[in-house]
DNA sequence: AGTCATTTCGCAAACGTTTGAAATAGTATC
DNA sequence: GATACTATTTCAAACGTTTGCGAAATGACT
């Protein structure tokens, strides 16, 4: 069925020289005569030669991929990350080679191992929610892959690391609640085992102590979904009527959060101001759209790639380097009162 | 600095016998000494070995990797589809490889080049917007390699294709729209350019005609992006107040006209009932949520993937098969009236 | 003891490429 | 005409694995 590339082979029996001359004259080596070289060039643009990257990579030990493992790339945060990922990799001649672990521990595992018989030139990782054992990376420490964290920091490991400042990005939405006038603020807060559940509602309180805004023992609610949200809410305002400003711990939670406001005749931002945090998509599409802290996923891709890279072309080993990333804040409607 | 995993090489020094020995002991081969195979095996998972993936593509030409290229992953849609790819994939054994073309024809190209220099298995495709050039996916085809188009066809080369049935989708809309006392419905229309285009736009106006609703000259407006709805909305609603029906010709256009008609104090759907196209997580975001026609990518994903295997492991060179996908009408409140 | 079969293993080639070293041819020098 | 040098080309090994074929060793049977 499959026809085959052309190969050095084939330019050599063509012209009845040896493979080693072609593959010299095809990088222009001194040693070789102008003309053969000239021969071999011309021959191998009309055959549309390319060389084989998998013969390449077997001989040079490098496969200029670099492997990628996210849980989800249809969330828009992680195909962020891999769009920055592939920018710079593609500049620098890798290709990446996508796998999803699902938030599965297990399915994890099985990616780094089939990427690790592909000879990938390196792994950027966020893990599983799931993953609490690290042996497979572990692995991948001592067959001397490098490897680059990304968002979900893994401390059992030493590896480059790219994470970004949850405390001062919720600390700065915080602010910016107080700034517009809240003064009742509640935080939907994500699970308090996640190291990113626990910095956002620290920058949270932060901010409050700071402003000297007083916390109530209803200012943190555990929750971050979309439904759970719009289950909350109305329960929440009917019960503590004053509430004025959400900060929640991502976009998605915030708009389910909007959407149970609205519905109970409430104006956002007027009545209740809300920001979210990742400016993901879809905080632009809410309406009115969504004031929510940028978690800088294209960068956090490109920062990591670069890391990677690197590491790949260097010699000497270095200790590892965490790289903390700075939010910014994106003020939109949903936040912004007349003041 | 790279270490190196361990190789059939490794294990056949250490015992004192030779790789092929190694090499049958590891599959259990007939021919070995049973106690021989238990030394050998008992080593391997000793020491960890795992095959060099590499070594056995270049031996036997086949990478177990298919490539993957479409416009740009952060786009709902095609992540879906890129999921639907690699669950199949990776039930069988294979990963994947993901580009971008960023809907650009020069990185498509550079694109296909990359892939088939490093022995992809097969292809699967959605072609970047502005490739009017095939001369790279026939090169695919000359050399053997399988690939599968999909959303986007191209006739110029014979492939294997799957499609969504858009005429069809479009119908479906527009007959839901018109079973819920629509009247007078517009049409935001994509470039006409595109098979997609055209598609959408027929099937809404064969829905009309089939029942019996008269076609104005403002019926169909070209208009296919979030903020063009946002601008256009508004200048047609205050000409035509009667228009009480919009079907766009994609999710984040239809939002943006949903965003138009709320803030002209008209209500969705009571006022004037909305539905989109692809079912994107956008449509379940907006307020209320949006009535779209489900793409079905996830299902594109593994459909493309099952016809890519199939021809990879197929010996026979049966002619190219095209699937058409039905798609699915997904009611949501941006267009459910009490009749 | 010679023949044959069986069991177990190693050799060598192959995949496509690179590269140090050796070989060949040609030219110049004495 | 021998020596030395240069220019150009080829050889062979290597990367890790598989596999057809042959080799060695053992045992059984005549």
């Amino acid at each position: 069925m499959k026809g085959h590339q052309v190969t050095i082979k084939d330019i050599a029996k063509i012209l009845h020289i040896s493979p080693s001359t072609v593959s010299r004259a095809l990088k222009d080596h001194p040693d070789i005569n102008p003309k053969t070289k000239k021969n071999v060039q011309d021959l191998a643009k009309k055959l549309n030669y390319k060389p084989n990257q998998v013969a390449l990579n077997l001989l040079q030990k490098e496969s200029k991929i670099i492997g990628v493992i996210v849980p989800e790339i249809i969330h828009y945060f992680f195909s962020t990350v891999i769009s920055g990922i592939e920018k710079i990799a593609n500049e620098q001649g890798y290709h990446i080679i996508i796998a999803q672990s699902n938030e599965s521990y297990h399915k994890e595992v099985e990616n780094v191992q089939a990427l690790m018989s592909s000879n990938i030139d390196g792994f950027i990782i966020t893990m599983a929610k799931t993953t609490m054992n690290f042996d497979h990376f572990k692995n991948i420490e001592t067959v001397g892959v490098p490897m680059v964290f990304v968002d979900r920091s893994c401390d059992e490991v030493t590896a480059d690391k790219v994470l970004v400042d949850d405390f001062d990005g919720a600390y700065k939405a915080t602010k910016h609640l107080i700034d517009n006038g809240c003064k009742t603020i509640v935080h939907l807060a994500g699970p308090q085992n996640l190291e990113i559940g626990i910095q956002r509602k620290e920058g949270f309180l932060a901010a409050l102590n700071d402003a000297n805004v007083p916390v109530s023992d209803f200012s943190i609610q555990i929750c971050d979904s979309h439904d759970h949200a719009l289950r909350l809410l109305p329960e929440l305002l009917s019960k503590r009527n004053n509430i004025d400003g959400i900060f929640a711990v991502n976009d998605l939670t915030a708009i389910g959060a909007m959407k149970a406001v609205k519905a109970m005749n409430k104006k956002v931002p007027d009545d209740v101001a809300i920001s979210g945090f990742t400016n993901s998509f879809i905080s632009y599409i809410a309406d009115p759209e969504l004031t929510t802290i940028d978690q800088k996923g294209f960068e956090m891709g490109q920062h990591a790639a670069r890391m990677l890279l690197k590491r790949i072309k260097s010699d000497e080993n270095y200790g590892p380097v965490t790289t903390i990333l700075n939010t910014e804040l994106v003020v939109r409607k949903s936040s912004l009162r007349k003041k």
